[in-house]
DNA sequence: ATGTCCGATGCTCTATGATT
DNA sequence: AATCATAGAGCATCGGACAT
């Protein structure tokens, strides 16, 4: 898996690391144990001791090793070696606005179980949960969910972030959450609600005490926490497709809504 | 030595797409 | 509708590989 990551070295870009894969050398021990050298020597070492450094990182599961060193796009592929410490998020507001709306509902889904955390009854409880995990998995995140999370607790998360907007964008896919989803093939449990309806179902809660509004949003937020699993799989299948043996990861049983 | 090509990197700047 | 981080373009630079 991570073991057949190159591009994290500094002067291996997607397209050397693909020669490297074509030329036989799939994983590390692959290139260390080569001697028919791709680059100049100086170089070579250079990436030698890289390696070693790699494997040293990985044994220790140091996910900053990874993350500080490949782009955006590429931080997909830890995802199979760091799942169980990856959380995917997201959040439902009244409205677009970061200084005059607030957050109605979260939810978070560590690819077991869903939690969900609503304002005004359980929201506060979200901080505690949250640090148990290192990885936090959004759609358009860095513009929307974690500065609206910032503002309305007042906190830095200290986590690490893959935002899938724009892995999907270095993808060629276009269009906002649920036109990828469609263009990926990825079916939903729960059709037929957007992020205006959600505004409106948290008001028909607030004002006229609807219970049922706030399980559909509720659901519905759930429901795009799931999402992110899907895609964050067909990304990491996307990303790896040209190497000649870790592609095709699969999703395994979700929880279901219904 | 010298020249040329290629790949990788690193700036600056601007337009834009995405969330509820 | 409000908002702004980022991708992408354009450009410069640097080092390696290779031919002459």
């Amino acid at each position: 898996m991570l073991t057949y990551t190159f591009c994290h070295i500094k002067g291996i870009s997607c397209t050397a690391e693909k020669r490297l894969w074509d030329g036989g050398i799939i994983s590390w021990d692959d290139y260390l144990k080569n001697n028919k050298r791709f680059f100049s020597y100086k170089k070579d070492q250079f990436i030698r001791k890289q390696l070693e450094i790699s494997k040293i990182a990985l044994e220790a599961d140091s996910i900053d090793f990874f993350f500080s060193r490949l782009s955006n796009e590429q931080q997909v592929r830890v995802y199979p070696h760091f799942k169980n410490k990856m959380v995917f998020l997201d959040i439902e507001t009244t409205g677009l606005s970061i200084k005059d709306d607030s957050i109605t509902t979260i939810a978070i889904y560590n690819g077991h179980t869903i939690k969900n955390y609503i304002n005004g009854q359980n929201i506060w409880n979200f901080i505690g949960d949250i640090t148990k995990y290192s990885i936090l998995v959004t759609y358009n995140g860095t513009k929307f969910d974690i500065p609206f999370l910032k503002k309305f607790f007042g906190i830095n998360l200290n986590l690490f972030h893959i935002d899938l907007c724009h892995v999907l964008h270095n993808l060629g896919y276009w269009g906002g959450l649920k036109e990828c989803e469609r263009k990926l093939g990825i079916q939903r449990q729960i059709e037929g609600i957007d992020g205006v309806q959600a505004v409106q179902l948290w008001s028909y809660y607030k004002n006229i005490n609807d219970n049922s509004a706030l399980k559909q949003l509720i659901l519905y937020n759930s429901q795009d926490v799931l999402s992110l699993e899907h895609i964050i799989i067909k990304a990491y299948n996307k990303i790896m497709k040209d190497c000649p043996v870790s592609n095709n990861i699969s999703l395994t049983k979700q929880p279901s809504l219904l």
